[in-house]
DNA sequence: CCGAATCCAGGCGGATACTG
DNA sequence: CAGTATCCGCCTGGATTCGG
């Protein structure tokens, strides 16, 4: 019937209480689009544009389930053409500073990933 | 043919760096089990018994997918009965300090976030 | 230009049964 | 006890098409 509703959810935290956020920023677009958000506010086309291999779908499924958690604003200029301004809210700002974190803790240990795995890979 | 190959795969970064780590921890049992051995060496058992809902086929499968990126260390006890000893790296260790900066954000805002879920909610 | 609906493949994750 | 293999449902995510 849809085709649209969020394509994340929230359930148990099973005792961690990480695994609602990571579960809410982990699918495959939304971390991308915080990112890019975080520079400023965004028009649709300019965010369809921008990231190469974003289907229009998934796009608009994204940013509603951001939207929906208050992390992301929506706000319509009517008009022709019509204009849809994007961009993070307060929350998203500082939902985005513990990605940054995140993201300074994977390059710093990339090498050491990479390296885990071919040693996985090489012993069996 | 298998059945227990890895349930996370890392692929492009898309200019976030985080993207990585959040869709590999991102997955279901990951920060679960994850914040479990952060508390000392585990048995498969053990494991198995402390976290409701989660299959055996899903225990193994993400212990080895964490183990392949070298997160989590696995020590095989030969003998009668056959025993494994399950624990965090130091890798892993590293990575759990930063999910638990996420963690401290996620209980901070929780109710900012069903807050906003109830808006979106009743708008429409 | 922005968005929604439909259709469809692939992967995650669960249930179950079988080995050393 | 510690896995492994098989079958299967569901959900994420992509392609395409249609509407305002």
């Amino acid at each position: 019937m849809d085709g649209l509703t969020a394509p994340v959810t929230v359930d148990d935290h099973h005792g961690c209480p990480a695994t609602a956020v990571l579960r809410r920023v982990g699918d495959k677009w939304s971390p991308v689009l915080l990112s890019l958000l975080a520079r400023g506010g965004y028009g649709f086309n300019e965010l369809d544009r921008s990231v190469e291999g974003l289907s229009r779908r998934m796009l608009i499924r994204t940013l509603r389930s951001l939207e929906r958690d208050g992390l992301v604003s929506r706000t319509v200029h009517a008009g022709v053409p019509p204009r849809s301004e994007y961009a993070l809210t307060d929350l998203g700002r500082s939902l985005r500073e513990q990605l940054n974190a995140l993201g300074r803790w994977a390059v710093t240990h990339e090498a050491e990933l990479t390296a885990a795995r071919r040693r996985y890979a090489e012993h069996t």
